[in-house]
DNA sequence: ACGTGTGACTTGCATAAAGCAAGTAACGTG
DNA sequence: CACGTTACTTGCTTTATGCAAGTCACACGT
């Protein structure tokens, strides 16, 4: 993150066509479905995400905010101008995510042990 | 992976008990569902997984066969003692990913350019 | 019996990403 | 005008990824 940073429509390498690795190219790490998970929940704030149960470190939400919002998932808007601050959330691109996090959760609560259900959460991924 | 690691039910240091971040815990990587999803396509062996497009590296494949089969999604079995050869196969656990990958796939055929629709796989991931 | 080949890994090392702590900047509040 | 808050950056250490090469057990051809 040299410069600007926030600006191309960015695509990162691709490791093939097949559309599982293509997701996973963007998708595939430990934090940026977080993210989006807190994004579904109704959070749009940089100290929101920041406070959440899993503790993801300041610099990295930093550089996820910026590749989901490359990458269209996501968009950043001002909700004030003095100080500026901004309010992040998802774009269609980014809500079409809906069905993997639910996906997801679903197979956690079936196979995981100790997972706890989030009420909020399963109303947010169900709509 | 000091000693004999192809042991122990294994469950990696878990973030919260959010079941979105419990699955990522598990799968929220680079190759973990890309191996999955060559397990769906049907393939069993080291080898063909290796060869898959995406050219997986060796070390991390057999890494994360180890952590897949410790977790119970995957079970290795020989398929012949001499040389002795083992098959990988989805258990149910592992299986039950399928709408996982569905979610994935159809997202990055409805959001992603250039991705290449692959028609065995999108049957292998309806059945 | 002996060299060649193949499948399934392991090991060593370089590079990249993750994670932690601390620092900065712009403002609002007492 | 010192102090706290929000939203980030920067620097540095630790862990994970990725590449190349090596190992081991056996099958096969000659």
């Amino acid at each position: 993150m040299t410069k600007s940073s926030r600006s191309r429509a960015g695509s990162v390498a691709r490791r093939s066509s097949c559309p599982v690795a293509c997701s996973l190219d963007l998708l595939g790490d430990r934090w940026t479905l977080l993210i989006a998970r807190d994004l579904f929940r109704g959070l749009t704030r940089y100290g929101e995400f920041l406070a959440g149960p899993e503790g993801i470190p300041t610099n990295i939400l930093a550089d996820r905010l910026v590749r989901l919002e490359q990458a269209g998932l996501i968009k950043r808007e001002p909700y004030q101008s003095n100080p500026p601050r901004h309010a992040y959330t998802l774009t269609p691109k980014g809500s079409d995510l809906k069905p993997v996090l639910g996906a997801l959760a679903g197979w956690a609560m079936r196979h995981m042990p100790r997972v706890q259900a989030d009420k909020e959460l399963a109303a947010a991924l169900r709509s």
